[in-house]
DNA sequence: CCACAGGCTGAGAGATTGCTGAGAATTAGC
DNA sequence: GCTAATTCTCAGCAATCTCTCAGCCTGTGG
């Protein structure tokens, strides 16, 4: 977890007064390198938005003080600059959260998983333009694996692959990660979502699945590192 | 929101009390790269168009003090050029004004869809001839599909196409975003009206009656990304 | 070479998601 | 006003996906 803060690495605020839930999050937004602060309630966004001045934040809708909403107007209302990713529960609410994909702003319904609300923040910075260089293609690569952000779409050797949600999800952790080793319960924490209670064989059945889908090609290029987890790599040549 | 405000972006002027409106219509604005600045009254209006010489107006009929004809006559006797939007509630006033637009203006009923909006204004530019550079052709087209903005015509592989309003804005919102895909709530916050309290399976029932009336020809362009949303696209290669 | 833990995979139950037809409610045109 | 078009809701069906489980396979260490 020691990736140094960047001087110039994007500014996140993350707004919830569940603190497993913001832990959970922070912990993973600063380990892909973003510069993250919390906040438990309204009041304390505010004021933290206000020296901070984030480039997006991630803000649950339920808050003891303020909602959601009125925190994010307030903060805009200052002149911060900032897209929003609303977190909202399950249940009724999710009407109430019209009208946020309008300007570039977006909602995920809890419980989701880290990989997507990672995915879904980068998408919300890239749309808000506030990425300093825009130099990350919507697409991820690796040997003649390509994963496109935009079409969904993911081919190997030019050929369209079709692939269920959790695969898609899947697959990118793993392009993400790719040559790194990343073990079973690493897989699940990120792919799957946060309250999922079965246990990590869930994982082999889906490694099972993207073989199946992507390793029918040559090179295979699912490893196995047994007793540890699994690595996306190049055949050593 | 953040889009950079280009030097040359059009400028225009939202004029609304209600300023759940007006922040509404100014974020789609600001999104799609006009230059937006709001006014809650008449009075305010008058002063800012004096310096911030707006392209365009959005205009509520009904203000707290003048009615939105008094503002804009009194605007354009200062010597602002500039075409208006007028925005009506459902009721009477129609009539009325309709009688006061004959210019290049136009109205809108409250409630309307953003997607809708948009449109009109860009048409209002257009033959203001405000609009620099007439980059925007007025057909938008996508492998054998053609939509004409002026005409609001669609075809297909040459043929007319009878479509309903809501299927019109539908299609050009997926045409806009060719190739990408564009989730179920974001069809909803765009085409529908601002006020739609349903819930997203309205978008399927559009999207199949789309389907029979475009995807009766081959290939079939309107694709479904499971659990993620809708996309035009080609048949993958 | 055997035993065993870890990993792989096919089958299937259950849940989710999307599609569509039918009809009620609303709106627009005449 | 009346009719026709359009919009919207809903419910049943179909397709797909998720997850569990059990039996088999494989690498490893003794």
């Amino acid at each position: 977890m020691a990736t140094a803060t960047a001087e110039n690495a994007q500014r996140i605020l993350v707004v919830d007064d569940e603190s497993s839930i913001s832990d959970l999050i922070s912990t993973s937004l600063r380990f892909v390198g973003f510069d993250v602060r919390t906040a438990a309630n309204g009041a304390q966004a505010l004021q933290i938005a206000e020296e901070f001045k984030p480039h997006a934040m991630v803000l649950d809708v339920m808050l003891p003080d303020l909602d959601g909403f009125e925190v994010c107007k307030q903060i805009r209302n200052e002149g911060v600059e900032t897209g929003v990713l609303f977190l909202t529960a399950k249940d009724g609410m999710e009407d109430k959260v019209k009208g946020l994909t309008l300007g570039g702003d977006d909602y995920m319904t809890k419980p989701f998983s880290l990989e997507e609300l990672v995915a879904r923040l980068r998408a919300l910075l890239r749309r808000t333009g506030v990425t300093q260089i825009d130099q990350d293609e919507e697409k991820i690569r690796f040997a003649d694996l390509e994963l496109d952000e935009a079409t969904h779409e993911v081919r190997r050797a030019g050929q369209l692959l079709d692939l269920s949600p959790t695969e898609f999800l899947l697959i990118r952790y793993l392009l993400i990660n790719a040559d790194r080793v990343v073990s079973k319960s690493q897989i699940l924490d990120h792919v799957w979502q946060y309250d999922f209670r079965g246990d990590a064989g869930i994982v082999e059945t889906y490694i099972s699945y993207l073989r199946k889908k992507i390793d029918i090609f040559d090179p295979p290029l699912i490893h196995t590192i047994r007793g540890v987890g699994y690595r996306l790599r190049m055949p050593p040549k």
